[in-house]
DNA sequence: CGAAACATCGTACAA
DNA sequence: CGATGTTTCG
């Protein structure tokens, strides 16, 4: 043990070696805390306190899997084994199955996940007949999600006449009676969403005194990773188990708070030392991960925000590289550019695809790098999205496993009661509905009971749903024995998925079928890997729970060196040598939806301290002049967090050094341009400069160009530059129009000008005005 | 009832 | 643009 503690600095080895009592640790990016919780526990375990009695709860899944190992290490196997470890999500669900009797469900408890909630909401919203414009499926479940977090149930929601105000103030009073439904329905069906796994164990812990005083009896020992991402829910269930003996270690950084929008209360980290009596406070603050230059980057951004613990971020690591600022075109050109930064930086140093990251803030900005990686021939993988999980033909599969274990669930058995189809419709599973509200039944025990219930239904549709039915019992009884991969692979075949899949031949088609049987792999690894822990047994149920509980992060398979894609989000605890962060534009980084409030702006720029600090080597930071959005090329301005760093440790590149690559920007589009130098909305110490600008935002040029149409659209001089036009160039001087070519955005002109020749023009940018 | 054409809509972040 | 909902026709 001695031999790991030497490993620990002064600041990490304090909070590791406090035994008891409440603790809170401060941990700047990079400083360490892994190690300092990883060692934590094993220290606790050497020194006497038995894993059984330890509950550690991390922010994946992967993490916690990581964590165990290294500890094995340290104390043996088979102590290791005996913690809890994993995330809020997974460890309350596998509680809340041991106790699911208390609160009336089934240990079998299916877990919605937010496409079922989508779609039960969705159905809600038309059996209310409600105006579903009114009421937006995802701004209700959003609402929902809301009150949960909250611990507001629906008996709260109505004792509340101020929730009930602001519902009809904001023209939904009937959200409520959605609310209602929609618990109700979940209830009805056995499954719980997300944020009823940590509802539904406030209510366990709240209403049943034993039940707490078993959990706190048992985790004696608790420890908390990223504490500044809790919200409200898991609050009150730390609370509560942390109650009697008050071992109690939270580690997190309020700078790296970012998940407000799925209820996390920043307040739960900054007021933690009032939650508790003689709270130990510790600070870690060296950063070992980066830079000078980015570790100090990072604090003059961070710097700007109002709320924070107060703290230093230092490193005795070397100066580093300036962070590299570039100005694209387009997302087209954005992408070009990383992936040839990338494989220059691979060439110059002999680096790995896995030395580096490209980071966003959404998803959709994951195409134009893929493209350009994809033609650069580098290979790459994309973290989140949309995940395979929530691809079609897996809900399918899934579905038909969900119901299996769990046939009271509504949104699995509406997805393939009639998929593939076996002439089972809309009409007929509406009545089902209905019968199955009016005997307070499941839809699957009403379909068992065809003869017994009243339902108008004639006799060939029900005997295609007792074939149906039928088909799913043979399921249920092969699961009795069979393990998890030989009866999913049954049953793809049995319910005719596979049969239909391959009717498609389309490329889309084969792939679906190809991801058909990767889950199948999965499963054969699932299996085979259960059946090495003797604590598990590799069933169809754990399966699914795995698999509904999996964060995007843990399904990393080690597949080979490839450059990482991913949201900032998701890259939240991992580093690179080298960063990439695109799309540092406004309103999309600071999302448009985040302006707001000072808050919300401020969580934006934590968002950014969390992107930048991920940066080992260098941090590269990029922003175009338009980018495509909904299908249309918008303009976009430089985000004011590039701003906000301070210059000294910024290098702003030139664009011309890479666009050569790019013929079409051969034209001197920005010839009236110095390109070094970056625009922003409010310029800095610019105003005594008598030059032209440095740069003319294409917004700005509107009223210039006097020809030219709205910001929105694409095709500036569309209809109103033509051949033979005599226009005048701040540079070149008056020309004629040889030739007008392209269309929209990239509508270029040939114009012979006076003192310049023949130049090619992007009209989207030219400064021009129209003569005659 | 089913499939395909057609129309609409809404656009973060995610367990 | 792309996912989802609606209409239409066989």
């Amino acid at each position: 043990m001695e031999k790991y503690l030497s490993q620990l600095n002064d600041a990490q080895l304090a909070p590791t070696l406090q035994k008891d009592g409440p603790m809170i640790v401060i941990a700047g990016a990079g400083s360490g805390k892994t190690r300092v919780l990883t060692y934590r526990i094993a220290y606790l375990m050497h020194q006497g306190v038995d894993p059984f009695n330890i509950l550690s709860l991390t922010f994946t899944n992967k993490a916690a899997r990581e964590m165990k190992a290294r500890i094995a290490q340290i104390v043996g196997d088979s102590e290791a084994k005996n913690l809890w470890m994993g995330t809020f999500h997974s460890v309350f669900a596998k509680i809340l199955r041991i106790e699911a009797d208390r609160l009336g469900y089934p240990s079998n408890f299916t877990i919605y996940d937010t496409q079922d909630s989508d779609r039960l909401i969705r159905d809600i919203i038309k059996q209310l007949n409600l105006n579903k414009d009114i009421y937006k499926y995802k701004q209700v479940r959003s609402r929902i999600s809301s009150y949960k977090n909250s611990l507001i149930t629906v008996k709260a929601y109505f004792n509340n006449p101020e929730l009930i105000e602001a519902d009809v103030a904001a023209k939904r009073p009937k959200m409520g009676d959605i609310y209602k439904e929609y618990v109700d329905r979940c209830f009805k069906a056995g499954a719980m969403d997300f944020d009823d796994l940590l509802l539904k164990t406030n209510e366990l812990l709240t209403r049943f005194p034993d039940v707490l005083a078993k959990y706190q009896d048992r985790f004696r020992y608790i420890l908390v990773d990223e504490y500044q991402d809790t919200n409200h829910s898991q609050y009150l269930i730390v609370r509560a188990l942390s109650d009697r003996f008050q071992n109690i270690c939270v580690v997190g950084d309020d700078a790296q708070s970012i998940y407000a929008f799925r209820g996390a209360n920043i307040n739960n980290i900054l007021n933690f030392q009032r939650d508790y009596d003689d709270v130990k406070m510790y600070r870690l603050e060296q950063n070992y991960r980066s830079t000078k230059n980015i570790v100090n980057a990072a604090n003059s951004i961070i710097d700007k925000n109002k709320t924070k613990l107060e703290k230093v971020v230092w490193t005795a690591n070397d100066e580093g590289q300036k962070i590299i600022v570039n100005r694209l075109l387009n997302d087209g050109d954005e992408g070009r550019y990383v992936a040839s930064s990338i494989f220059e930086n691979k060439m110059n140093n002999q680096l790995k695809n896995s030395d580096f990251a490209i980071l966003y803030r959404t998803n959709a900005q994951s195409r134009a790098m893929e493209d350009a990686l994809r033609k650069r021939g580098i290979e790459y993988r994309i973290y989140g999205g949309l995940s395979f999980y929530q691809r079609k033909e897996i809900k399918d599969v899934l579905s038909y496993l969900r119901l299996i274990i769990n046939p009271k669930d509504e949104e699995a058995l509406k997805r393939v009661i009639n998929f593939p189809a076996r002439g089972i419709g809309q009409t007929t599973l509406d009545r089902l509905l209905v019968a199955a509200s009016h005997y307070n039944r499941s839809i699957f025990e009403v379909m068992k009971n065809l003869d017994k219930v009243d339902i108008k239904i004639n006799s060939g549709t029900k005997q295609k749903l007792s074939d149906f039915v039928t088909m799913i019992e043979s399921f249920q009884i092969m699961n009795e024995t069979a393990n998890a991969f030989d009866l999913a692979e049954h049953v793809v075949k049995a319910s005719g998925l596979i049969k239909e899949f391959n009717k498609d031949q389309t490329p889309e088609g084969i792939t679906r079928i190809e991801n058909i049987e990767e889950m199948l792999n999965g499963m054969k690894d699932f299996v085979e890997e259960q059946k090495e822990l003797a604590d598990t047994t590799g069933s169809l149920a754990e399966f699914l729970e795995d698999v509904a509980l999996a964060t995007d992060m843990d399904n990393d398979k080690d597949d080979g060196d490839k450059v990482a894609l991913m949201t900032i989000h998701l890259a939240k605890g991992l580093e690179f040598p080298y960063v990439y962060i695109v799309g540092m534009e406004e309103d999309l980084f600071p999302s448009a939806m985040s302006m707001n409030t000072r808050s919300e702006l401020e969580e934006e720029r934590r968002l950014f301290y969390v992107a930048l600090t991920r940066a080992e080597k260098q941090a590269y930071l990029t922003y175009t002049l338009s980018r495509y959005r909904w299908g249309k090329l918008i303009d976009a301005e430089p985000s004011r967090f590039i701003e906000e760093i301070d210059d000294e440790y910024l290098e702003f590149l030139k664009p011309k050094e890479h666009q050569r690559a790019n013929p079409m920007l051969d034209a001197d589009i920005f010839g009236d341009v110095e390109p070094d130098k970056i625009r922003f909305k409010k310029p800095k110490k610019r105003t005594t400069e008598k030059k032209p600008p440095k740069f003319i935002p294409p917004k700005k040029l509107k009223p210039v160009s006097k020809v030219g149409g709205s910001g929105e659209d694409a095709n500036l001089f569309d209809g109103k530059l033509a051949k033979g036009n005599i226009v005048e160039h701040m540079r070149f001087g008056k020309g004629e129009v040889l030739k007008i070519e392209g269309v929209g955005a990239d509508t270029k002109a040939e114009i012979n000008f006076e003192n310049g020749g023949v130049k090619k023009l992007l009209l989207r940018f030219a400064k021009l005005e129209v003569l005659g």
